[in-house]
RNA sequence: CGGGGUGUAGCGCAGUUGGUUUAGCGCGCAGCGUUUGGGACGCUGAGGUCGGAGGUUCAAAUCCUCUCACCCCGACCA
């Protein structure tokens, strides 16, 4: 390609509404132009880059036995009301309406698609196991995109969907398709980490998700250096220690005048946090909720979700929590009644905690459970902190931050029975078909890719997904033989299948340098007056800083050697 | 949803106590010339309904009302 023809052009100026180094990478280099929030055009560049990544994604779904097909973006709504996610995904859901006023989805994944297809297509057990997959364009209206394509709301995705007879089959299933994304990564050049997961609104039991670790991530692992224990902070787990022995005392109260946050009152108590018990208000599904925690912990509203198995929760308003007779700043589940306590276990990890005293300007001394009050539920909803100790090997927990590329998910039978995907049988029983669902964004992948593999100047394409690999770049063209000689190492190097981008501007030696590391292709070529009097051109790595002269005869061979393997 | 910010040329910005009657600057773009190993220089030129609608006024990019779009922060507080 030469770059005189090349849609695109690359900017020095910092896009203002581009936050991420990657982000501002991609418009500053000519990879992506927005056309509104979450929404965007792929321009040569980034088009060419993300086709290599899909090609690798096919590769490896092909290569892990999946069959490609290809659903469509519009679904009948009443499929959506059937699973029940017109509700739970509600506000994420694009919907257009045909002209008979008819409802239709825009695949934001498409689990409720694939499940009618394998209802209507799966009948035996011998036309199992089936994995099916397709890439497509996805549509969610995200409450926030986010970092060009991290978040964005139309962007690729490669789902795949596994079809079994039992949950032996879907093991099988799920660890092959584990092992094909750790390919994926591997191929791309990205170093990436698979996370225990909650399963959020896709629903299921066991999940992992694969973090590309940038400080440009939106999530949170924890993960222990010591025995590999790795989660993402919704999920992860902690020891919580026991922080006090001893024998339970009477419960006495004690004046704390002004005392409203656990920090003013461990203060004024001189007392350490984990020695209170805070309470925390929510209103899950219009129900209000007590919460009780140790008081130097926080709660995981992830975990909160999953233990009251509601599909909505928020904090209570001031309003809301005054409304329950609650004295906030003061409030204890100590002698509450008609409203549903969650307790997280920490409260059982202790004696005689402080606690509030449901006046105002009082809390109680020596609180104890179970003695001085009960919950509806006691779970783990604490979140796990870096500093915490591992519950695998007791070592200290650590945190990076990490952008999601892929999930994977044990659905089980949770869309078959609800959609009537059964199968038959040797014995000819029927049963529902178990399924398995495995999401993967080749765009966010790009994106990702270019959080993480970057420097000051620009770009640092890895090999596999560069939109080309070589950029050709001849300097002082006028009176010499260099246009010469570029053109037909350009026509050579195509030949020997090698990408070249040939920069055949009338642009100053800096204008191409700076183009040449700011779109980042792995090798640079410079052919000018003073490399040919050594009969040579001058060939640098993007990885590198020093460049070397290569014979001429030698280039094409040397090339091919690197890339072509 | 809540909070904050920004909309002026393709991009980045200035101009906003209303008034030098044709709205500026840099980059980019076009033409000519001189240049050329890390974002060269000179001259000339094209490009704007100042996000949109309504209003106030002799006069609005500038003031008022409404509206739209985009960006950031928060979705941890008893």
């Amino acid at each position: 390609m030469r770059i005189s023809k090349l849609f695109s052009k690359t900017t020095r100026e910092i896009p203002a509404d581009a936050d991420t180094t990657g982000h501002q990478l991609a418009v500053r280099a000519g990879l992506i132009n927005q056309a509104a929030a979450g929404i965007y055009t792929y321009l040569p560049l980034g088009w060419r880059a993300l086709q290599k990544i899909e090609a690798i994604f096919r590769d490896e779904m092909d290569k892990a036995g999946g069959l490609e097909l290809h659903m469509p973006v519009l679904s009948p709504n009443e499929w959506w009301a059937k699973s029940g996610r017109d509700v739970t995904m509600g506000d994420v859901l694009f919907h257009v309406f045909d002209r008979r006023e008819r409802k239709l989805t825009m695949g934001p994944t498409h689990e409720e698609v694939i499940t009618t297809l394998a209802a209507r297509y799966i009948q035996s057990y011998r036309d199992m196991p089936l994995m099916l997959y397709q890439i497509q364009t996805k549509f969610r209206d995200e409450p926030r995109p986010r970092a060009g394509l991290i978040r964005a709301r139309e962007f690729s995705m490669k789902d795949a969907y596994s079809f079994d007879v039992d949950a032996a089959g879907l093991d099988v299933a799920y660890k092959n398709m584990r092992q094909a994304y750790i390919n994926i990564f591997k191929r791309c050049g990205l170093e990436a980490i698979p996370v225990e997961a909650d399963s959020g609104a896709i629903g299921g039991k066991d999940s992992e998700e694969f973090m590309v670790i940038t400080e440009a991530g939106e999530d949170e692992i924890i993960f222990c250096p010591a025995c590999n224990y790795s989660a993402n902070a919704e999920k992860a787990v902690s020891v919580k220690e026991k922080v006090a022995d001893g024998k339970p005392l009477p419960v006495e109260e004690i004046s704390t005048p002004g005392m409203k946050t656990i920090e003013e009152l461990a203060d004024f108590l001189k007392i350490p946090h984990s020695a209170t018990i805070k309470a925390v208000f929510y209103i899950a599904d219009k129900q209000f909720v007590f919460g009780v925690i140790r008081g130097d912990l926080a709660v995981n509203e992830v975990k909160l979700k999953n233990q009251l198995k509601c599909a909505d929760l928020r904090m209570a308003t001031e309003e809301e929590v005054k409304a329950q007779g609650i004295v906030a700043g003061s409030a204890s589940p100590l002698g509450l009644k008609g409203i549903k306590i969650i307790a997280d276990d920490s409260v059982t990890s202790g004696v005689n905690f402080v606690a509030g005293g449901n006046k105002p300007d009082t809390h109680l001394k020596n609180v104890n459970y179970p003695r001085d009050f009960k919950a509806d539920i006691v779970a783990d909803i604490a979140l796990a902190q870096a500093g915490d100790k591992c519950a695998k090997c007791s070592g200290a927990l650590t945190s990076k931050r990490g952008i999601e590329a892929a999930h994977i998910f044990k659905l089980g039978t949770v869309y078959s029975e609800k959609f009537g995907a059964t199968f038959i049988d040797e014995k000819g029983a029927s049963h529902p078909i178990v399924m398995g669902c495995y999401g993967f964004g080749p765009s966010r992948l790009l994106g990702a890719a270019l959080e993480q593999c970057n420097d000051d100047k620009g770009i640092i394409w890895p090999l596999a997904i560069a939109p080309y690999q070589v950029y050709l770049c001849p300097l002082y063209r006028e009176g010499s033989k260099v246009d010469e000689v570029a053109d037909k190492l350009y026509a050579d190097l195509q030949t020997a299948g090698i990408e070249v981008l040939l920069d055949d501007r009338s642009e100053s030696a800096g204008v191409k340098f700076n183009d040449a590391d700011l779109i980042g292709l792995p090798f640079r070529i410079t052919v000018s007056p003073r490399t040919l009097e050594k009969d040579g051109v001058e060939f640098k790595a993007r990885t590198e800083k020093e460049a070397s002269v290569i014979p001429l005869k030698e280039i094409v061979a040397k090339l091919k050697l690197t890339i072509v393997v």
